[in-house]
DNA sequence: GAAAATCAGATTGTCGACAATATTGCAATC
DNA sequence: GATTGCAATATTGTCGACAATCTGATTTTC
């Protein structure tokens, strides 16, 4: 072994970049649910050419956020509050399996980081950025998918984290104000840092199902709104 | 609702195709793990420009069997001992969730496709296409999926199980005998038509982790078989 | 006047060529 | 003799242009 480790350097591609920018765009709810988006405009706007940008689409596409259809062109995913409630109840049956998994292999880094990530969340809430907010909580949450030293289990959540994040984004746009559950986590550091690894599971589960209750109450409500204006509205992008 | 119902018409664009070819070229094996694969050479032997399949590949990489380095080029995903393990811990998790989202939903169609699913299996089992085996085998497992009326979980399900294809193929063309496993189905079928979602549940299980001991014995085998040849070897496509 | 056919406009899909980067082999240097 | 510097080559990344397809408005037809 040397004496100093070095990480691989980050991919400098033009398509990474793309990704990361659209990727942000959708989760911070700049592009909304059901929009179009028109490759020529971005791609001016980005001033690159059309092709890394569509190469970018389709991961994001088979990442889950997009949806293409040939010749018509590619929108961002739409929100139901079914899509929401699936995501929970997934993320219910993940998180159960992250915390087994995770549970013999945490260490000091671990719990250090565990407060790292928790400190973090506290001090966003001051913060007037929401979505600062909700980014701080979902790390504060993947720490158990990260530690699980389970490559596919972290992928998947993450994936479903993608989905998450817009639906969080969606809601705090809504309603302007954050998503409550400020101390909740407090108890979840806890519990995770001590012995009884049930009791954390079932936590685990109870304390996630506060905030989607809300979020799925909101997206109903949201349902009921847009079904009473007439269906197959389409829009634009135009900034 | 009118007398015939119609299903979208399928995409016709190139890249679905060439989506599909290399799919089904690395899930049989044609394309090895590790392997390399030359845009040039590709797009030429397809007849197609390397945009569609450069858009391909990208959808394959994110779905996670082709991994990519920047200016170096896309690979083909190696498997490890411990990938293997860590597809089948999470496949059981998936498939207890997945009964349980599946077993109120339960009707005479959902018997009858099941009964059909088997019979394909079992027709199968006297074929010598061992591709065609694990294809069937993989279709009734993932009839619970289908049947759960979760996208999300069917999604995740499904990436998870390009990879056990590959597993599986890269198994039985190591050793040129089909996995055994042949009337497990008997049981797991008989179950999920019965009463008792928890003894379907713990089946499931169980009647996986034979298929997978032996999946991940082999595996370790091979590993230690190419540790003992010196490391960084890279493979060519020359077909 | 309503339905079908046609035509323009816009947008996506695909192509071939060029630019940027990595790799390989060889020469130069210590 | 091993390492470094430097071409030559191959391959990936990006670009601008063209072809295929869809959308909608207009014209034609009955």
């Amino acid at each position: 072994m040397s004496a100093t480790d070095f990480d691989p350097i980050v991919d400098t591609t033009r398509r990474a970049e793309i990704v990361s920018l659209l990727k942000r765009a959708i989760l911070t709810g700049k592009l909304e649910p059901g929009q179009k988006l028109n490759e020529l405009r971005i791609s001016e706007q980005m001033r690159v050419s059309r092709a890394p940008l569509r190469e970018a689409m389709r991961e994001l596409v088979q990442e889950g956020i997009l949806t293409s259809i040939p010749y018509a062109g590619t929108f961002v995913i739409e929100v139901t509050a079914k899509d929401i409630e699936d995501a929970y109840s997934l993320n219910q049956v993940l998180d159960e399996f992250a915390i087994e998994r995770t549970w013999p292999l945490r260490t000091e880094v671990f719990f250090a980081e565990l407060d790292r990530r928790h400190a973090a969340v506290k001090q966003a809430t001051l913060d007037i950025d929401t979505t600062r907010q909700i980014e701080t909580a979902l790390q504060l949450h993947g720490l158990i998918y990260e530690w699980a030293d389970h490559p596919l289990l972290l992928d998947t959540w993450q994936r479903l984290t993608s989905r998450l994040q817009m639906y969080f984004a969606l809601h705090q746009r809504a309603r302007n104000e954050p998503v409550p559950s400020l101390d909740v986590h407090e108890e979840y550091v806890r519990l995770l840092k001590g012995k009884d690894m049930k009791a954390a599971q079932r936590h685990a589960r109870e304390h996630i199902a506060l905030d989607f209750e809300e979020l799925v109450a909101f997206a109903r409500g949201l349902e009921e709104r847009q079904a009473a204006k007439k269906p197959g509205s389409r829009k634009r992008l135009d900034n």
